[in-house]
DNA sequence: CTTGACATTGCACCTAGGTGCAACCTCGAT
DNA sequence: ATCGAGGTTGCACCTAGGTGCAATGTCAAG
């Protein structure tokens, strides 16, 4: 078994703030493995792994009750995939609905500008004056 | 000139709750024309509209800052293009942006999904081992 | 033994966009 | 005159994901 880290130790290696990782422990999302006899914790290096896994799962857009679902299954044991597979639906389901959203908004978004152009110099902005009278 | 409106009309009229309308006044977006001699908020029309617009500013992702300075020119008056123009660029790149990093994860998601498919009632999934191992 | 770096705790604060509550005041109808 | 609906205020709280600080304890080097 590998060497015990401390909390700095931890946070450069992971490249976490340490009081993201106190954070961390507080929501119980990543615990110390232990205490050293000053009351310092110390951390293994499943937790290591468990972070990197965090931090790729935040990147793909889960939330940290997301990622604490996906690893509530066994302390070091991967879940099933009955289990992330619904949380991996919802979150595919979320990312659709906002591309929609989004493709809308940057459709707004360009037309407004245009109109910006056309009217340069012009007093009264008429792109907000249409936004303005919006129902 | 039109009646002037009490804050629970005005609340009705626009569809937005009488809390935040006292929010918005806090923030210095949206103030009361007038007081009543009960020291009663009243709002002229033009409070409307302006939370008309404000509705639809935030639907196209501008934030209450934004919509802030959007409405900052003039009491009434629209702003020039001038002033607009740049806030709708910003903004913009911000949708383009979020739009890369969206189709990306949306990309991520869906292969972790088929994963999933191909191995199910496995016991260990291995969607959640990849992520684990990811750099 | 002292010094300095690093650890501990609890608690407050941050953004953004609000919500909820207690204590009190005003208005219109009866 | 009284009652209830709806208004006023200030202040605390909410989510999510943290950050910052003060007061104090521990560890290793010189």
């Amino acid at each position: 078994m590998s060497k015990q880290l401390t909390i700095s130790e931890l946070a450069k290696a992971a490249d976490i703030p340490i009081s993201t990782l106190r954070y961390y422990e507080r929501i119980r999302l990543v615990e110390p493995e232990d205490r050293s006899c000053g009351n310092y914790r110390l951390y293994g290096d499943q937790s290591l792994k468990k972070l990197k896994f965090i931090r790729a799962a935040q990147a793909i857009g889960f939330t940290l009750e997301d990622i604490k679902s996906l690893l509530a299954d066994g302390e070091g044991k991967a879940p099933t995939c009955g289990n992330v597979q619904g949380l991996i639906e919802a979150r595919l389901t979320d990312v659709e609905e906002r591309l929609k959203d989004l493709r809308h908004v940057r459709k707004v978004l360009k037309s407004a500008l245009e109109q910006c152009h056309r009217q340069k110099n012009s007093d009264c902005c008429q792109v907000v004056a249409d936004l303005r009278n919006k129902k």
